[in-house]
DNA sequence: CTCGTTGCAAAAGATTTGCATTATG
DNA sequence: CATAATGCAAATCTTTTGCAACGAG
C-alpha cells in the first residue's frame, strides 16, 4: 500500500468514494487486470459494484494519472495503478503470461529512442510482446 | 511494392484470393490501419467486400507472417504489412499520431531487456505511446 | 471435382450512455 | 442541499461464427 486509497483520492481533488476506493485498492491487490478482473476482486469486497461503475473509475482515475492502462497482447485493455516503482510489462505471445520489469532495465535504451525520434516515451504504457522463458525454451 | 500480393501469397503457400491481394494492397497503401480503415480502402477497389472476409483474411496474413498488428493508443488494433525494414510505432497520446521508426534504434533497448528478463522481444509488435514532438512542445 | 474462402446475418464480447436514485462535500 | 457518482438497462461498437454459395488449384 502506498497511501490510502481514499488519501490519493483527495489529493487528486476527486471525490472520495467506495467504488474509487474499491478499485483502486483491488488494482493494488491483483497488480493489473482488465475491468472485467477488476470487477471480481471488487466484488470480493461489495457484489454490489457495477461494471460500468468500473469503467468509469477506471476513466476517471486514469485522467488523474492514479492508474494507466496498456493493451496487453489480443485481448481486453489491462489496467493498473501507477506507483513510485515504474514498470513495463512483456506478455507472452504464446502463453499470455505477463512479466512485469522496472523501467530501469530499459532507461538509456528509452533515452535513445527520444533523441532518435524527438518524441517523449511514457514508459508506463509500453507492453512488449515476445517469448517468455519458458516458451521461449519450450520453443 | 515489395514484391506482387500474389507472389507473396504463393511463397507462404496461402491460395490466391482478390480478396488477399486486396487486403495487402490496401496496406501499402496506407501503411497501417484498422480493419474498418483497411476496409474503406479495399472498397475503393472493391465495394463487394465484406468486413468478416478483412478480419479473416488478416488473421490468415498475420498467420504466415505477411502482415503483423499491434494495439496503438485506445483505438482497435492497427494491421501493417510486415517488410524488410521493420519498425517500431511512436503513437502520440495526445493527437494520435502514428510515427514510425526503424528497428535500429532501438536495438540496444531490446537487447538490455532481454538480458534483464530471458524474455525474447519481437519487436514487430512494439509500440510506445508518449508525447510527438509538435504536442510535446505544444503542451 | 474438392476443399478452402467468402458473403451474409446473427451471435458474442467489450464498452458506452441515458436516466432515475443515491451519496459526497 | 446541490451536484457528482452510481446502478441498471439499453444502445453501440468490435470481433467472431454458422452456413450456404462460390472459386482456386
Amino acid at each position: 500500500m502506498i497511501n490510502s486509497a481514499a488519501a490519493r483520492l483527495k489529493e487528486s481533488g476527486l471525490r472520495v468514494t467506495a467504488q474509487r476506493e474499491l478499485v483502486l485498492n483491488a488494482l493494488e491487490q491483483i497488480k493489473h487486470g482488465t475491468p472485467e478482473e477488476i470487477l471480481v476482486e471488487v466484488h470480493r469486497i461489495d457484489s454490489g459494484v457495477n461494471l460500468s461503475t468500473i469503467y468509469r473509475c477506471l476513466e476517471t482515475l486514469e485522467n488523474s494519472k492514479l492508474v494507466t492502462h496498456t493493451h496487453l497482447g489480443h485481448g481486453a485493455n489491462t489496467y493498473h495503478v501507477v506507483d513510485s516503482d515504474p514498470h513495463l510489462h512483456l506478455q507472452c505471445s504464446k502463453c499470455d503470461s505477463v512479466q512485469s520489469i522496472p523501467i530501469a532495465s530499459a532507461a538509456q535504451a528509452i533515452k535513445d529512442i527520444e533523441n532518435y525520434s524527438g518524441f517523449k516515451v511514457d514508459p508506463n504504457y509500453l507492453t512488449l510482446d515476445g517469448l517468455c522463458v519458458e516458451c521461449k525454451q519450450a520453443g
